[in-house]
DNA sequence: ACAGAAAAGTAGTTTTACTATTTCCCGATC
DNA sequence: GATCGGGAAATAGTAAAACTACTTTTCTGT
């Protein structure tokens, strides 16, 4: 993504710096926070430098002066931005828990946000949008997920079902027909279950949209996938993090058939809920 | 919470402050983007106040000076520049749903992290830990997250269920007996029959846990609340963000249950899935 | 109305960021 | 091989910034 951090250009710059400059980036690098803190004096002093040195070092960088350079330093380091999973360990008390848990959850949209491509989205979109029906598959806590998707397209006047439970899934996969599209969800591609019905769905003419893993098993027998990247093993411990870009991809589904469908406000037709319930 | 953005800290402090103090604090409220690149004397100058005055106003919310002042400020206002929710309209690409979408969801667990009090999770969660079974309600949309929590608990042995639909919510309400919890997600905390069920319950004995807005009429008749703050009417119109921070709520529940019941592991927990599905 | 405390201001000191200028180092040139 | 030249870095100096100690003003309560 564009947004590139401070540090990171530091490190591209590197090999175009004088030594006095380089010994400044790397001081910078490994203690970023300690700097923030300093004031140019110390910092020049801590790295046997002097001070139109590190005024020239952070020019480079397109900055005013010092004062500017540190300010931005500091908004780049700000935890949310490009940092890592904080696992979550017995000892922790409520308040890292509800901390990391937030956390966690900015740090999988973010990284949703980069790397999902609209293309697969629109594509996803359109074929939905086409279908007479749609059946929803999923399994294990992906189910929640396919009953979310279900109620959101259902708002939208929509033909479709989740179908939860191996032997309904198989009824239906089988009896899939031309017009028809299956939306599966799965986290990793792998499950065996969820690529058996993919080509059973298919071979009765539907056709089938994948929210699944790039370059997975399941991925390979869908007409139309929508890749989110799973997490790797450290990663995949958080349990909402994981499921919560598939529910931001339904949304962004839902949105979309709603634009392209002529929808004066298109993000409000999920939340009619009131319209049905008696306030007091 | 201790991680409050610093310009809420502002906001809650305006009061204890003199006027000279309260001027200040509006112009940073105001202009936040422009105070990180004054100087004290300009920032004075600007609210016809000493710049002694500056000081006692920097310290007062616990920092050394001006200088840490400002950077604190610059960093509690890099996420999303302005908070503003960005409306999806008609005309909108793909690409800009996409992005919309993701950034909207971030903005929602940004304020959720802001506004959500651990105490109150803590509270909720021994509740539920001792509870001997929980019944879950919600109507609408948040049946998703209902059946979510039912998901989750399940993961860790509790007896509960995810009761849906009027005359069941009733059955089961009224049938309520001491040591079991009702479980309440409701956005508005206005809805009639949460509320009713709330009653129920609790006349029946059971403890009532609801997630829901602050200041409602059903936050008065919960046990224990968790608060959730809603958003404004136009924000109201995000579908999926407003939904998100009681997912996230789920979430810090469980793992705060499974933290204090001793598992080793307990954001793995819910991701057991593996153990259950066929992998190719 | 007046004592006492809190709030804000004045004046002064030290530190800081930044500038102008000089020195050093190193490779290419005659 | 001394010299010239250019980039990298340092020295010295300045204006302004942040911070402190102290004084004055403005409330508050008896």
């Amino acid at each position: 993504m564009s947004t590139n951090s401070l540090l990171q250009r530091i490190l591209q710059e590197h090999d175009r710096m004088g030594p006095a400059e380089q010994r400044l980036g790397d001081f910078v690098k490994a203690h970023p926070g300690k700097v923030i803190h300093m004031s140019m004096a110390r910092l020049s002093q801590e790295c046997d430098v002097s001070d139109p040195t590190v005024m020239r070092f952070c020019r480079r960088f397109g900055f005013e002066g010092y004062q500017d350079f540190k300010l931005n330093l500091a908004q780049s380091l700000v935890p949310s931005a490009p940092f890592a999973y904080e696992q979550i360990v017995p000892g922790d008390s409520i308040e890292s828990i509800v901390r990391k848990t937030a956390r966690n959850s900015l740090n999988a949209i973010q990284r949703a946000l980069e790397d999902l491509l609209p293309q697969q989205i629109e594509e996803g979109a359109k074929l939905l949008q086409e279908a007479s029906w749609i059946g929803i598959y999923a399994t294990g806590i992906s189910e929640v997920t396919a009953i979310d998707a279900e109620h959101k397209f259902q708002r939208l006047g929509m033909r479709c079902a989740a179908v939860i439970g191996r032997k309904k899934q198989w009824l239906h996969a089988e009896a899939s027909r031309p017009n028809e599209v299956a939306l599966i969800f799965s986290q990793s591609g792998h499950t065996k279950q969820m690529i058996e019905l993919a080509i059973a769905a298919r071979s009765g003419g539907a056709r089938v949209v994948s929210i699944t893993a790039a370059d997975s098993p399941l991925a390979r027998v869908s007409d139309v996938l929508i890749a989110v990247t799973p997490y790797d093993r450290t990663e995949l411990l958080t349990p909402l993090a994981s499921r919560l870009n598939h529910h931001l991809v339904i949304n962004m589904l839902v949105t979309s058939i709603a634009v392209t469908s002529g929808s004066e406000f298109p993000d409000q037709l999920p939340a009619l809920d009131s319209w049905q319930t008696d306030k007091i």
